[in-house]
DNA sequence: TATGAATGAGAATTCATTCAT
DNA sequence: GATGAATGAATTCTCATTCAT
């Protein structure tokens, strides 16, 4: 049962925040309380609140994008990469609710206070998803296309869709809302992945 | 040249800064400046910044829900129904910016702190998109499909490509970078339009 | 069914809610809302709140000392003159809690802030007691005494039994409660007016 | 020289304040400027303005009680009993005029904001008083009577004589109004004492 | 007289951060 | 490393008062 160590403690803590809440409605105090540690010690290991931000998203997007270029990297067919490419991303994103989360927000401020490291991840995705497409088009597999049409297709539905479980499972309990809370991750994801795949084959 | 009215300037000036900062992030006394009243004015005018938020999430919901309800109105076809209906939406998306932005961050959090009367003109929308689509089964055009992953596929993917149309423009100015920087909504549209369409039609 | 202006108006409700709240807890708006009449109005008709409260205070002391005053001179008889004194000075509080309540916030403060004309009502009453002493003193009927103490005492006493009557009615409904609740005021003033002639008379 | 602590210090302060200028009078900013420690630091250790009124109360009010109960139980005679339960009351009162000043404002707003634990501590004097009325009556000594009257003519009246001093000594210095300013506590405990007390006896 | 709107000066409270131990 | 206490700079909101009509 290794202890955990705080600085660690204090990243998954605020993680979840800046998840929930964003990055202004983060409140320190809070933090401090709920991974129950004292407030001057989140300072001692992260030395502010944007320097916490930017470790926190650093320690969240990696590992996604390490996992989208090993999928993608272990096909050699454009069209399984691209199907693993929205697999995982699509399973990252359910398995990690917060990275939904945070990256819409990212995205709705345009991205101006992305941290610089965080942003390398996700243009780690993206440069992956176009490699996939230009190869495609090479072999006339694929259309022609947009990568970043493609790219926000895949990033918009899934995060989307994963961010707004929770807001789906409130809604009121009639017939016609009940069929719009499927929220199985797989299927999602498959549905997206062939939907897009489908507009994407030459013929 | 009428005089814009007090209530209404508040209004325009806490959208676009609830747009860019988020709730948290946006300050009544930078509103206050920004819109050149006092800042109990605004108190007066909006109760608190609750309220506030209400009010302007209200304004900024209601008419773009009315004109993708009226554009899907007037036509019979289901086709052409989800057509205008991605079309309008984006193009109403595109007019005003501050909707996917602040609609982004509202699914970010899950639509926790979405007010009443904002999220109602949201199910508008979606109502409307389930009822195409039901029609469109109905007279065998469309396959049967989940119509919250086509909400959230138009959502998702237009709400991404206008928030990060900014953001995209900032992106360094390499070859590599250039044709990412497409931000012609119309041209995005079609193509998401034909996407899902294609993806939808029966045979 | 004259309607009442709407200078006595503001002046009706102003009194009651500086019984209620005192003057810092007064709120402008709050009266305007309570009386209906226009914020502006309060202004127009009475300067502004320090005006009010003296205006409001002025015409809630005034007829108190008025009847304290009439009674006592109608009778002939120290100790006559002093049981009417008690007598009508107790109904008068307990006709108009307000009288009460503003009192004591004002002996509270010292009577810093007590306006000149309301002070110079109570001044009237003391002086009055003063002189049904001196008669009683020089008719061998009262010992000598100090005619500030008996004031206070008259004064304290009923004072506090009428401003307590809510904190009492409040008191949970045990039997050992229950007797403390005996808030008539004809038998409280009489069991205080024997109990202060009782300890002065002479023999 | 122990040096005060910060909690403390803001306490005494803060009843100081609160006895002058009533809860709504004081103001956070000249507590935090009378008492030389920083705004913050008083919502650091008293939550709140309503909280630090509670705090200020509970610990003004207590050692009152205290005081008065073990000089009540530290007799056997009602009538002793009585005796220094009203001078050890006016004794406190006399030493502690904060004390004096918040009980009248709390009693002139029916006790509807007092704090519940403060309240706790008037109900022990109270019930103390009964005690000793009952004993008394239980011995024939004293009359049977209504011990809430006796209460607040003993609070009422000590309260009222504390608290009027500053304004008693602001009266102008003519013949008629010196005689008002006897502000003796000894002497006026002691007659308040025999009036009472003389009023109780038997025969 | 009456009123909706406006406002400057507060006033309560919050919050990121630091410091002494 | 950890922690209770402290703090300056905001930040939200209030309130008495005034103004234009």
């Amino acid at each position: 049962m290794a202890k955990i160590k705080t600085s660690q403690k204090i990243l998954d803590c605020a993680t979840s925040l800046f998840a929930s809440y964003g990055y202004d409605g983060t409140i320190m105090d809070d933090l401090a309380e709920q991974c129950g540690v004292n407030k001057a010690s989140i300072y001692y290991h992260h030395k502010d609140k944007a320097t916490l931000y930017e470790n926190a998203l650093t320690a969240l997007f990696t590992p996604i994008a390490d996992a989208v270029t090993e999928a993608v990297e272990s096909e050699r067919d454009p069209v399984k990469k691209l199907e693993v490419h929205i697999k995982t991303f699509a399973k990252a994103n359910a398995d990690n609710p917060n990275f939904s989360a945070i990256l819409m927000r990212e995205m709705a401020s345009g991205g101006a206070n992305m941290p610089a490291r965080a942003r390398e991840q996700m243009q780690r995705i993206l440069f992956l998803l176009n490699k996939t497409l230009e190869l495609g088009a090479a072999q006339k597999v694929f259309k022609s296309s947009d990568p970043l049409i493609i790219h926000f297709m895949i990033i918009g539905t899934v995060n989307l869709f994963v961010a707004s479980i929770p807001l789906r499972n409130s809604l009121p309990e009639t017939d016609r809302c009940n069929q719009l809370k499927n929220s199985d991750i797989e299927s999602a994801s498959d549905q997206i992945s062939k939907t897009i795949i489908a507009s994407l084959l030459l013929n």
